[in-house]
Parts: structure tokens; sequence; C-alpha cells
DNA sequence: ACCCGATAGCCTCACTCCGACGAGAAGCGG
DNA sequence: CCGCTTCTCGTCGGAGTGAGGCTATCGGGT
């Protein structure tokens, strides 16, 4: 079998969103190379792992085995990054992995949630990494009901609405909002119960409906047309 | 360094229109595994490459240097496949490419184009890959102007609508797929000159324009809601 | 020469969806 | 009780789309 042989490594970009912002898991490297820089979390795919496997493996243990069991959050394959020099102890070919979230606790140990627009200068290529995961995050809210996987369980429009304008960076009219997650059959199914105790009228909590996909999407601005 | 090492391959999806069908690229094993069963063209990632290079030389090896020297046609990575008994020499991790062209003269010897509706039984995990690619390309057609990447350098509004049709399995009414096209900026440039010879009125020729993203979206139909 | 079928391209109409916005409902704090 | 906030429902106009009518312009048959 021709070509040279790599080390295949899972790298994860788990985003979640915590006080209104879009925030990203960061562990600080104890180790050479980028000894003390921060980094996506990850690890190396063993023997009898498919890549799946070891995401959804570095997901546990990074973050508490618990969230791992629980059916919310969302995985997916991300992007494979293999360029010649990206570690310099050899070849190395990294799969991303995206994973959304709700707000977990802080983590143990050498590790933080960032929010992603104060994240620079990370280890090896993966400040590229976290940009094409934050882009894909990003386009997936517009067609999929993927924004609940940032939510608890159960939650309200408006913490709905505020994954929304955390994740693109926007500001979305709550009326016009409520009405669009409202009709789109599948995507909510509202509870009994009712939140009291903050301010305002006391809204409703949902919980996630079995719809994925958004059939027509929710558009974020258009973008300008290269002329 | 912990962790297995595998071999790097790269295995393109590159699919065209001919005869209003889609069709996938195969070349035929000549050896084992799976020797003389059909397969997506491929190769192992060499030392000094990266993945969208090691794509790049396959796609040009397989199709003939020209098409790759054109800036017409369209090459993206798909996704990475790394199942533990997916190739029987042992651990390979395939990072799937998908390649859109337009329609090509009959390549040179064990390859041929073959309308995917009729392509099963591929070697290794390649029918998975080449479902993933088809439904990659199914999706970007409507929210991207990946269609033109089909055409030829100039191109009718109706070779358009069949590169849709093909691809989607679908009617589309001559009407409204032109006004949508049409008003669309930077979809088409219209060039002066008509085409002659055929049925019914000459039509118009375009290129493509600058445009990349189809703001709003050419839906499909809908998907159902499961419930 | 003439008609006919086919394709291209333009237009209208009704409907849906969305953005902008008004207004009532229902909580809290002073 | 009064303001303030947030939730929730309605209204209105514009954009986009599916359905379909109509004309323009070719090749081919009679």
């Amino acid at each position: 079998m021709r070509g040279n042989l790599f080390a295949v490594a899972v790298d994860l970009v788990v985003l979640t969103v915590r006080r209104d912002q879009l925030c990203v898991l960061l562990v600080r490297r104890g180790e050479r190379p980028y000894e003390s820089h921060w980094s996506l979390p990850g690890g190396f795919v063993q023997a009898d792992e498919d890549l799946g496997d070891t995401a959804a493996r570095e997901l546990a243990t990074q973050t508490g085995a618990a969230t791992q069991d629980a059916v919310q959050g969302h995985l997916e394959q991300l992007a494979g990054y293999a360029a010649p020099d990206r570690d310099p102890r050899g070849r190395v070919l990294s799969m991303g992995y995206l994973a959304l979230l709700p707000d977990l606790p802080d983590p143990q140990g050498a590790a933080a949630f960032l929010p992603v627009e104060d994240v620079y200068g990370l280890a090896f290529d993966h400040d590229r990494i976290l940009a094409d995961g934050v882009e894909r995050a990003r386009a997936k809210l517009e067609y999929t009901t993927l924004a609940a996987a940032f939510c608890p369980a159960e939650f309200t429009v408006s913490d709905l609405r505020r994954v929304y304008e955390a994740v693109w960076r926007t500001e979305i009219d709550p009326r016009n909002f409520q009405r669009k997650v409202t009709s789109t059959p599948g995507f909510l199914i509202p509870t009994a119960t009712r939140v009291t105790g903050g301010r305002g009228r006391p809204p409703q909590l949902f919980r996630r409906g079995p719809a994925t996909a958004l059939h027509p999407p929710m558009l974020r601005e258009p973008l300008p047309v290269p002329v």
C-alpha cells in the first residue's frame, strides 16, 4: 500500500451559549508543542474506534459523562485537516467535529468556555478549525432546528431567540420570531408550565419537537453579491 | 504520540449530467481486494500533499488535465470515513471529495460515467460515500449557484433547468424557473449570441456570474415533518 | 406558401411568508 | 394604583412563488 502513514486525531469545536455569548470549549496545553497555548480539545483515534466514537468519547471526557448520555446536544463531523506542516511532530490528520451543547457548569482543570470573539492564536491550525465550526453552526441555524440544541430540555421562545442573536450577532424582532418558530410544525412542543419570577409576563415553556429541517429557512442578512 | 497509524486516501465523487441523467465517474478495480468491482476513483495522499492537492491531482489524472486547468468545475471536501474494518488490508482513512463537472468525453481505460441510480455494490464503503456526495450535491443546488458547474462555459436557461431536473429527479416549470434564475443578481450573465438549429425559438446564451449564494434559495419539495 | 408543434420569454393573478409595527395580556416593583 | 417589562396576538404592505395565459420564433410537414 503506497502512501505515507498518518496519526489520526479528532479535534472538537464544542459550542455553547453563555450569558448571550457564543462560547467555545478550550483547553490549555500542558506539553509541547504549543505548551501553555489554548487549543481545541481532542485526542487520537484508538485501535477499534471509528471517528464518531472518538469524538463522542472525547466529548464525554471533556464535559462530564452526564451530558453525553442525555439526548440533548448535537455532534457532527466538520472537516478534515491534513496540511503537511500542521504538526511539527509529524504527519497528523485531524478530523474536526462540531458539538452544540446547552450551557454547562464550568469544566474542571485546564479547560474553560471562552467567547469565540476573544479567541485568537490557538495551537496548530485550530483557529481555522474553530472558524469553520462557527461558520457551520451559523449556517445550520438557518435551515435546521439545531438552535434548540443550545437550550436546556425546557426553554422559552426568548431563550431560543437569544441563541440566534448570540450565534449570528444580530438582533431579531421578538414578535416576528415568535410567529416564525411557533408556526413551524414540529419545532416546539408547548408544555403546561410557565415561568414565574422574572420581569414581564410569564412566558410559556417548550420542549424540542421532532422537526429537524426548517422550511422555509430562517434568513440572515442576504449576502451582498460580489461584482 | 499515542494512537494507531493510518494510511490516508482520497476518494472522488465526480458527478456530471449526461443525457439528462446524473452520472458518476467509476473505475473498475484491477487488483485485490474487490478485484473487478466498480469503485470511486482515488489514491493515497503523498508525502508533501495536502488533502485538496491529492484530490485535484487525482481529478486531473482521471479526467484529463485540461479540465482541471479550466476555471469551470467545482471541487470540495465531503467527509472522512475511517471505520476500523472498511479496508481489509489495514487501517485506512479516506477523505471523500465531491467534484461537479460539465459533461466530458468518455474517459480512457477502465473508467466510465454511469447513472447514479444504476450504481450499487461498489468496493469498500463507496456506496455510502457516493450517497453522501449525491445528497450534498442535491442540497447545494438549493442555496448556491453550483448547478452552473455542471454546464459548459456558455449555456441556456433550459440547460440549467435540465441540470436541476436531473439532479433532483423532479420537473420544474420552465417559466417560473426562468424568472427565478434571471432575476437573481449575479447568477447569469447574458451574452450577445443565440443558439440556432434546435426546435423552437432560439434561446439566449449565458455565462456564469459572480454570485455563489442563492437568496432566497430554490426550494425542492418541503420534507414531511416526522411525527 | 402555409400551418403546426415546440421552445423561449414575458406577463398576470392569487397565495404565502416576512418585516415593520400596533396593541393587549400579565407579571413585577414602587 | 401606576409605570415598566416581557409575552403574545393582529394588522398591513411588499417580496417571492406556483399556476397558468399569451406572444415570439424557430424547424418541419403538407
